[in-house]
DNA sequence: CTGTTAGCGCCTTCAA
DNA sequence: TTGAAGGCGCTAACAG
């Protein structure tokens, strides 16, 4: 792999020079500058952004950490990060937690060492010790999270009208003729997750459905868990009219529950949740959605984090929510 | 960001001490390692990457050019490869060609610049001109392709059993009465779709049912143009009975067109596809698949890269075909 | 075992 | 406008 040197020698030129006419930093006579052009093409010389990181500082890159590259909405949230870092000439490097808190952790280690500019982080289901993210951002490494949002920890975020949303999801249901509405959820410490039972409880209210905590089931993002967690209560009758889920593994997780249990949507009961699936699961009735911006999450998100990047670190911490939106299908209908 | 040489202050030990502390390639004793640790922690120092990368020429880092992230197939795939990489303690980072060749073109040069130690690569839809690829492996940049399979370029590939489960599928709508089946495909141009193509035909030959040329109808990956070809052809009558699709774009650009066209499955066309689709688009009956391998792809493909990079670089060419299997759901049903 | 030192490839003053 | 030289942070000899 040729060097800048090379490229100097075969051009009869300074490596200053050279590396003048790639930066385009400093003017270069014509001749030169065709020559330097002529050596690099002959030698298919590419730039060693290594180097250059190290003599700059700037690497140009920033981290995302998703919980889970299955599902379908992170790869969507990646697509639009990507695309926003792309559009400001930086890379996006890609790594998935698999939902767990150590392996995040080695992974913010890891993504530091690569000396990455910024980090957008959906935190992994065990708890995240708060400081991970803290000590990242005083360490001069801004993280913006998105979709799920840690408590108390001041942090750049991005997600959706979570209240508004599970609202206009519960509602739905009610509309359908369902009273007894189970909601299945990510754990509480997440601010998004109470945000999301919130609009549930108001959508009851409004309907004048009389509340019930029991029908409130937190679960820890792990569908193996949440089916068995599922499983146990779906067996004890009566069954819930319906049951509403705050986020994708969790649905995936309650439709296994449904599948061992023999239970079908929406003949025994009825299904709506947050988050498309992938269709290779167990489901064939299409099934009732509450669709995420998941491109312009990721998008937004990317573009907030590098305005930090590029400008004062002591700003305010941003607080961004986009709306999202139904969509009707047959898992939510009348039985 | 704390260097080396400040953890060596704090530690009082010279920078060389703390490189053998981190790197473990030379024994140090006792007190020191600990003081030296002691030094980390408080510092809270990460290794830097870049530079260690810059002295060792060796980044542990690998790439993935894939078309497009949001097609479901494609996550698979990647979080295979990274779960293979990451065995080896090698990174992942994954950028998406928008099936654009030009685009690919500087995501390779990119990958190039960052200095990946490998390439794992699904050519964009768009002609890739041989020499992109070969000029990385001559280079020194292994390649492997995956899916899609480019003619007349000795690289590693890993792919399906193309020819056997495209036979599977078209077998499949045969026993459900379909006799007049069009196939929609990729550009012949990629090896693979001719050999689905080719399994298409024995399927037909199999049950006795004439061949008929028109009835195949190539494509070039993009949705929206499928969708205006089929839109076209699917307005004269007779209708085919059936449409078989070599892969998920693909699909996606038909159902566009039966959509457009007012056509649902099964009751006016069957239909049956290689891929799984997200669920965000059209179709509400469910979709009889052809399911590949999608995160087992992944993984041999980073394997048989990670081999190629730690090994000898004039090894003979791999060619990996992985099984695929048939996934029957409504789409494909009798009328 | 521990310390010293020479680069890895590049950019960026600074002089000429 | 061009060239020379220092140094980014680290590792890998090598010398002690």
């Amino acid at each position: 792999m040729p060097s800048i040197k090379k490229v100097a020698e075969v051009a009869g030129v300074s490596v200053g020079t050279v590396s003048h006419v790639i930066t385009g930093s400093v003017p270069v006579s014509e001749p030169l500058r065709v020559k330097v052009q002529a050596a690099i093409r002959k030698l298919n010389y590419h730039p060693n952004h290594v180097a250059r990181s190290l003599k700059t500082s700037k690497t140009w890159t920033l981290g995302i950490i998703v919980p889970d590259l299955t599902i379908s909405f992170f790869p969507q949230v990646i697509s639009g990060a990507e695309a926003a870092a792309r559009a400001r000439d930086y890379s996006l490097i890609a790594v998935n937690s698999n939902d767990d808190g150590e392996r995040q952790k080695s992974l913010l280690s890891l993504l530091r060492s690569q000396r990455v500019e910024g980090i957008l982080l959906v935190v992994a289901a065990a708890p995240t010790p708060l400081n991970q993210i803290s000590l990242m951002i005083d360490a001069g490494i801004p993280i913006v999270c998105l979709d799920r949002i840690p408590d108390r920890v001041p942090v750049d975020s991005v997600s959706v009208e979570d209240q508004d949303a599970a609202q206009l999801g519960v509602q739905h249901l009610i509309e359908m003729g369902h009273r007894r509405i189970v909601i299945v959820t990510g754990p509480l410490a997440l601010k998004n997750e109470r945000r999301r039972v919130q609009g549930y409880r108001q959508a009851l209210q409004g309907a004048g459905i009389p509340r019930d905590e029991s029908l409130i089931w937190p679960g820890n993002l792990r569908p193996p868990d949440i089916a068995a967690m599922c499983r146990e209560r779906l067996s004890v009758s009566p069954l819930p009219d319906a049951v509403f889920c705050t986020n994708g593994p969790t649905a995936l997780g309650v439709l296994r529950a449904f599948r061992d249990r023999g239970l079908s949507t929406p003949r025994d009961i009825a299904f709506a949740t947050f988050d498309e699936l992938t269709v290779d699961d167990i489901f064939t009735p299409s099934i009732t959605t509450i669709v995420q911006p998941a491109f312009d999450i990721g998008y937004r998100a990317a573009q907030i984090l590098l305005d930090r990047i590029n400008g004062p670190s002591n700003a305010e911490s941003v607080t961004l929510r986009l709306p999202a939106h139904l969509e009707i299908r047959a898992s939510s209908g009348r039985r």
